[in-house]
RNA sequence: GGGCCGGUAGCUCAGUUGGUUAGAGCACACCCUUGAUAAGGGUGGGGUCGAAAGUUCGAGUCUUUCUCGGCCCA
């Protein structure tokens, strides 16, 4: 045997990875640690960071998005951790609303059981058992992500504080005088009995009857039309009895057309916009016409008509009245308009001083300001109306479409738009939307396009409803005073039942006598209490108040809120405008949003489709440091796409990082020593090493300019092609002769076990936010402190690594090498040569080259035997590979005519 | 149906104010290595930049239309 040892490679480190089975090993040390708390204890002091988390909604497992929200959310927490900062998170979860009503209503129809005769308290109590059930059930499958915060005490919009502060919100707007009682149609549902958040409302195919309706003229200054008819097409004939007036718009032109086939229309004249002529005598069967006259719709001005049951006693007048929104897309070019049942209607006979009423109750019934049809259900009542219309002879045509229309999204059903009493805050009187305006110009978004998108939503948005006809929610702290019909507005009062919802939440309002909450100022017989709640966008839109307000740990405002994009319209929305409705400013500094995930294809998930992967497959089948890569290395600015071969390959690249560390970690023996960077002497080392020295430099560079922008997908392929190109494929293989073959107290290889510890150190550091369990099995295996990665800083690269002067010789250098390899590849297809070291290199350069190259060792970085330079005045660099003649060594396996120089 | 955003190699992504034969990593193919070994190295193939038209000496980059997809709204 040989006197000289070669060192190999020596690590604790497997290959396998083996995540799924130990990521929840880590998941143990971390609580063992108390981590979190260790976190905080370590940046006492420093500069907060805050991203305040956007509360999921309690109910049913985690899916990909929100698998996606929440591993972005640890990956930028830590890496501001990591920076330095104290960088905060407390998880919370929206726990009021419809869906979870839904779900214990569910129940109760299983069992049999009558939810009215349930007391509304006993069913809270369900709904709140209900949402703590997920909570827990959410906060292992997040920590099961890797992701790190205060599970200890997390926020809930149901905690009695939060109900309590989400009063004294209220009671902010009420002071004010921005929240006012109005009457207006809102989408309601005669299913769940209850008006319909947008968000709830779901659109979907409908078959409406449809009717061609006629209104006489009772006067006109047109007096061609004082003994004609106008003509209206809807798709909600039960709408008609509920009619208060006509719609045109001044800029279309309309006809007047005498009809000579039709039965019941035979000699009458009609009047129907010039454009849908040619629909309206196709629907309606119209063959024999003539065109009296064509006339400007501005000359409809203070046309009166009469309702089609004028003679029923609906004899009030119906006047036409001017709308943009009436179009030439379908219809008569004349719109009807009930203002109960439709937002335009109600503002356009509201600016005209037409009233809405209550002509549909909550159940769907018309109520008794209908007459002939009270207590009939508008769904039962289109056929009844029609018949009515043509025994009015009031019905030109009636038909069917299949339209898309509202539904609910739970109960599935139709929607139709009622007039009720709600609760609004408006937008106008107290210079809300300017507010709002203003605070999203001080917001930074990342990616920039959210800002224009939330924009544009604040600038058209109607007034905020918040009032909900439902139980699970905060009661809308809200009295009438039963003579003046005028809110109860007392400090006094609205701080009396924040303070009772401190100590025994917000069920009381609903079992409790109304004098524990008006106190001894007010007698309870003089009110009447709502028995409305909130809605649930107030609850999370105020999350700012009970949380970042109320902790110590935190600060206001946020630093940062993260969500999908879908939030533009939601928690986004709804906190800037309770933030500024309260406070004047925006909650948050910044806004990230995120895109939605789809399949392979690009094509959103869904149970039909059969493209839905679950989170927990992915950290059953790889692992979620696997599913972090993922996450780091999409571009969350666009909609993000998943299938298996895009893990399959983001676990390729997994293994090529998990190599390159066992290759620092097997040449160092697992013996880390951490080096002080400022007191390494540069020019003492090799170039080669100078050269990862100025890359280490560079890539540290890069790393913060992409993390200043969270621009974590250019920030991951930089780390990545780091290991790959610059390591592995270049200095680890350059470097294996040295440290495998030479003495461990020869110079070169001292230099480069100091590299490889910085890297090493670096490289851990790095990764941590994204590969948060990898890094940590690193740390252990290295630190052997009972810490965690999760503690440590990022390293201060000293600004003497930069040297860009060597750093373009070597890239110099590194073209001369791709070159040589070429010329390798040449002979080892040939079969001339296998391995590099098998191959002599006759390099010839222009003499200009000279100076960059004099003191290069060619062979060393080519990883060949023998490598010689020629200068002359040709300008192409050229190589010629031969078969390096002599002896192999059986140390360094290098050949050599003679003796090895280093090994004999 | 309307508004907004997007479509660059099989995949994830780069492509500065329009300017030479459009780049990287992964994947793939072939070869080498067997002292990073269920690893490592080398070489190579692969894109009419969603489609069409237009502006321009010149367009992945600008304009229009269409198409596909996503989000929001109706």
């Amino acid at each position: 045997m040989s006197k000289f040892k070669i060192n190999l490679p020596k690590t604790a480190f497997s290959m396998k990875a083996n995540l799924p089975l130990k990521e929840p090993e880590f998941l143990k040390f971390w609580e063992k640690i108390s981590l979190y708390k260790e976190l905080r204890n370590s940046r006492k002091g420093k500069e907060k960071f805050v991203l305040h988390d956007g509360p999921p909604y309690a109910n049913g497992n985690i899916h990909m998005g929100t698998a996606l929200n929440k591993i972005l959310k640890d990956i930028i927490v830590k890496f501001h951790q990591m920076d330095g900062k104290d960088s905060v998170y407390v998880p919370g979860w929206d726990c009021h609303g419809l869906p979870i009503e839904w779900k214990i209503e569910e129940q109760y129809k299983k069992n049999k059981k009558n939810k009215n005769e349930v007391p509304i308290v006993e069913f809270r109590k369900e709904c709140r058992a209900f949402a703590e059930k997920w909570i827990e059930v959410h906060k292992n499958q997040f920590k099961r992500l890797g992701v790190i915060g205060d599970w200890e005490n997390y926020y809930s919009t149901m905690s009695f504080d939060a109900e309590a502060q989400i009063v004294r919100e209220l009671a902010k707007f009420l002071k004010e005088g921005s929240l006012y009682r109005g009457f207006k149609p809102v989408l309601w549902s005669t299913v769940e009995k209850t008006a319909l958040a947008d968000a709830e409302v779901e659109y979907q195919n409908h078959k409406s009857d449809t009717i061609y309706a006629s209104f006489e003229v009772k006067n006109s200054k047109l007096k061609e039309l004082n003994d004609a008819e106008i003509i209206i097409w809807t798709t909600t004939p039960w709408t008609i009895p509920a009619n208060k007036a006509l719609a045109y718009n001044e800029s279309l032109n309309y006809l007047l057309i005498k009809i000579s086939d039709h039965g019941d229309f035979n000699n009458k004249k009609i009047v129907i916009a010039e454009a849908l002529i040619e629909s309206v005598i196709k629907d309606c069967d119209i063959t024999n016409y003539e065109i009296i006259k064509k006339f400007a719709g501005k000359e409809l001005k203070d046309t009166v008509c009469k309702h089609p049951f004028f003679n029923l006693g609906y004899n009030y007048d119906i006047p036409l009245l001017e709308a943009r929104f009436v179009t030439t897309e379908q219809g008569t070019g004349i719109v009807h308009c009930a203002p109960s049942h439709g937002p335009d209607d109600f503002n356009l006979c509201l600016n005209n001083g037409i009233k809405a009423i209550e002509t549909v109750d909550g159940d769907g019934k018309y109520t008794k300001n209908v007459s002939l049809f009270e207590g009939i259900h508008i769904f039962k009542a289109n056929p009844l109306v029609i018949e009515k219309l043509k025994e009015q002879k009031k019905l030109l045509s009636n038909g069917e479409l299949i339209h898309s229309y509202p539904h609910s999204w739970r109960s599935k059903a139709p929607l139709v738009h009622r007039a009720t009493p709600q609760w609004f805050i408006s937008m106008e009187s107290h210079k809300l939307r300017d507010k709002a305006l203003r605070a999203i110009d001080q917001t930074n978004f990342y990616p920039k396009k959210g800002k224009e998108r939330l924009k544009s939503m604040i600038e058209t948005r109607p007034d905020w409803c918040v009032s909900r006809q439902r139980v699970w929610g905060v009661p809308l702290p809200i009295f009438l005073n039963k003579k003046t019909n005028k809110i109860l507005v007392d400090d006094e009062v609205f701080e009396n039942i924040a303070k009772i919802y401190e100590t025994e939440g917000s069920d009381c309002w609903f079992s409790d006598e109304p004098q524990k909450f008006l106190g001894k100022k007010y007698k309870a017989d003089d009110f009447i209490k709502l028995q409305d709640i909130v809605e649930v966008w107030f609850d999370s839109g105020s999350t700012h108040s009970f949380v970042l307000e109320k902790r110590d740990d935190l600060k206001w405002p946020a630093s940062m809120y993260l969500e999908g994009s879908d939030q533009h319209r939601g928690w986004f929305h709804s906190s800037l405008l309770e933030s500024c409705g309260t406070r004047g400013r925006a909650p948050f500094e910044s806004i990230l949003s995120h895109g939605f995930v789809v399949d392979g294809k690009g094509l959103k998930m869904s149970k039909s489709l059969g493209n839905v992967i679950a989170p927990e497959d992915i950290l059953k089948k790889y692992g979620a440091d696997i599913l972090r890569i993922w996450v780091a290395s999409s571009n969350y600015a666009e909609d993000l796409r998943i299938d298996y071969s895009i893990l399959d390959q983001h676990s390729e690249s997994y293994r090529k990082i998990r190599n390159t560390f066992r290759y620092l970690l097997g040449n160092l023996n697992d013996n880390f020593e951490e080096v002080d960077l400022e007191d390494i002497d540069i020019k003492q080392l090799p170039e080669l090493e100078q050269f990862m020295l100025h890359k280490i430099y560079s890539l540290n560079f890069n790393f913060n300019r992409y993390f200043k922008d969270y621009d974590f997908h250019n920030l991951y392929k930089e780390l990545l092609n780091f290991c790959t190109v610059d390591l592995s494929a270049f200095y680890f293989d350059i470097r294996k002769d040295s440290l495998y073959c030479d003495d461990k107290n020869s110079s070169k290889r001292k230099a480069c076990i100091i590299i490889l510890n910085v890297i090493l150190n670096s490289l851990i550091r790095w990764f941590a936010p994204i590969l948060s369990f990898t890094t940590e099995e690193i740390y252990q295996l290295i630190f052997k402190d009972n810490k965690s990665i999760h503690l440590k800083n990022f390293l201060t690269i000293p600004e003497n690594f930069k040297n860009e002067k060597l750093n373009s010789k070597w890239n110099d250098l590194i073209d001369i090498r791709n070159i040589c390899n070429i010329s390798i590849e040449e002979k080892r297809a040939n079969k001339e040569i296998g391995s590099s070291l098998e191959a002599d290199l006759e390099i010839k350069l222009n003499s200009k080259l000279k100076d960059l190259t004099k003191n290069v060792d060619f062979s060393e970085l080519c990883i060949t035997s023998k490598a010689t330079v020629i200068y002359n005045d040709k300008l192409d660099t050229s190589v010629k590979t031969k078969k390096a003649s002599g002896e192999k060594c059986p140390v360094c396996w290098k050949i050599n005519l003679e003796p090895c120089s280093k090994h004999s």
